[in-house]
DNA sequence: CTGAAAGCGCTTACAG
DNA sequence: CTGAAAGCGCTTACAG
């Protein structure tokens, strides 16, 4: 099946290549009537259907983005992608999505990919280990928000959660209800921002109120060793009587372990997580968590970065854009 | 900030652009070493970076592949999106990703958009409701194929869980259980085949076990009407002990109906569920579910999808490709 | 072993 | 109101 071009509309409809262009990007000021309705049925009967990546070639704009989430499994991720993917419809943009897994390597390798393919702009939950690569970018202007994470030395706008108030919105919910012996696990992603700044808001919000800080209540584990970390802090000889999950995977292996040791919440053990999950609402008991704003994350990175892109001038343009977590008191403490 | 191109590279090594092209491609077989040197020094030093776009025109392929589903935040998309990225990966193949929300008109426009933008091929769950646009690529032998369901009428290989069996896996488990008053909520997209053929093994399953099959016990409904519809259900003079939920959404919603009335499970209602859910292990009671092989899905998806697109032969073609469903036995049934 | 030239399918500034 | 021509950044068949 040979391709139509638009010389074969152009011939078809006696008119030159310039004219069918003109056509297609609906610049009519001069187009006879005649003609056009010439050009539009040269069309429908050749079934010609313009190449876009030649006309992305002269114009040098794919309207195209990248997006490179660590996995696109987590929940956190799936939302922020459809948020990014609805923004860019409404401005007919597409978006390549991409996994980096998480590897500095994979990142890098995706980055050069999408930039080879002449994405428009890329969004980035950055691994934080290119540095250089991230500094390349920008000294070249190009177009890129980070979202979930900040990387210290680099100069990227990010989106995130107000990550200490997080933390903090939730012990400070647990200590109003009587807690003292509040433990936090979180899972351990290399020094990533999210983890430290929800440690830093439970550690201040534990002061805040007074109350001394014990090294043993904190576990920063891989997911695989939750379940262990949790069996070692509540085999203390003073355990914690409440738990905070650093985010949705923590707390899916805290409530395993809760099963596994027939565990009654919030009698045996008061449970409070990070991260909106499915099941919150009708778990026995209901799961007070506290929430992250996932969809405007997604919706505030597209929308920023689109407007770099088409060079629109950018609201109160920040570094750091914080968004703001939502407790959500259910049963569960 | 210039572009750097092949010529400045060319230029700056002192040969022609077909030798840097050369060079790009790895066809050293004729190559000096001298001159492969000096191109790899002028790229270093220009931070020279290929257009790709140019090539995919003159090459006419993108190595980019297109994935339209229903909606990215079902778990079942994201698993298959996951699955088909790694395998295109491997291929260094792109994905492209767009929602079409069940919606034909949407889809109509997002296949358009891809073809325009030239990708290889596309993965698509189907709508089901742009025959003649689905037939046309047919005829053209676009490569594609469908996901999660087939469409009547349209020659394109499907890849899809063997969905009888599924329900009729469901429905056996909690025969052999005792059970013989068994409804089923399946939740209405339209007459989509997931839920046609579940409903098919559910009545069949039943027949050949010899127990009626009742109306009032099976209903389709959309999301918010399926706790009404469980309501109504558990109201008749005769209520169903056991529930065959269609979907994991259908589930979600059963299960939020049983923490509202504060039912039991299994002693008041049975339960068992199509689609692995996370919080089916650690839910209480565990629940029984009959899981969907959706990564080996999207795998072969993709793989089928590469072999049309590179020309490899493919092994035992067929039209319809099902996939084993498995039965998880927990406390739920 | 390397280069000149044509071409992929568009857009656009300019001429008329 | 419309067309001829140059150009976007590559690849490739061919010549030498």
């Amino acid at each position: 099946m040979k391709t139509v071009t638009m010389a074969d509309v152009a011939q078809h409809a006696n008119v030159s290549k310039s004219t069918v262009s003109q056509y297609l990007n609906k610049r009519f000021d001069y187009m006879g009537e005649e003609t056009k309705k010439r050009i539009e049925e040269a069309i429908k009967e050749l079934g010609y259907r313009p190449n876009i990546l030649a006309r992305s070639l002269k114009q040098k704009s794919t309207t195209t983005i990248g997006v490179i989430v660590a996995n696109i499994l987590h929940s956190f991720s799936t939302q922020v992608i459809r948020a990014i993917e609805d923004m860019c419809h409404e401005s007919d943009f597409h978006t390549i999505v991409c996994n980096a897994d998480d590897d500095p390597i994979k990142e890098k390798k995706y980055i050069e990919m999408l930039r080879a393919k002449q994405v428009d702009g890329i969004i980035l939950l950055p691994t934080g280990d290119n540095k250089d690569l991230y500094n390349d970018m920008l000294k070249e202007k190009y177009p890129i928000v980070f979202v979930d994470r900040t990387v210290p030395g680099v100069n990227i706008p990010s989106m995130l959660l107000d990550n200490e108030k997080a933390a903090g919105l939730g012990v400070q919910h647990l200590i109003n209800k009587g807690y003292k012996q509040i433990g936090v696990i979180t899972n351990v992603i290399r020094n990533v921002t999210p983890r430290m700044e929800r440690l830093n808001g439970y550690k201040k919000t534990l002061q805040l109120n007074g109350i001394p800080i014990k090294e043993e209540y904190i576990k920063s584990l891989e997911v695989s060793k939750i379940k262990d970390g949790l069996r070692e802090m509540l085999s203390l000889e003073n355990p914690p009587e409440a738990i905070l999950a650093g985010n949705d995977l923590t707390l899916i292996e805290i409530l395993k372990y809760v099963k596994e040791k027939n565990l009654s919440i919030p009698a045996d053990l008061a449970i409070i997580g990070i991260d909106d999950v499915s099941f919150a609402s009708f778990y026995e008991p209901g799961l007070t968590i506290v929430a992250q704003p996932a969809f405007e994350i997604g919706n505030k990175a597209a929308e920023h970065l689109l407007n770099k892109i088409q060079k629109r001038a950018i609201p109160e343009e920040r570094l750091v854009y914080r968004f703001e977590p939502k407790l959500i008191i259910r049963e569960s403490c």
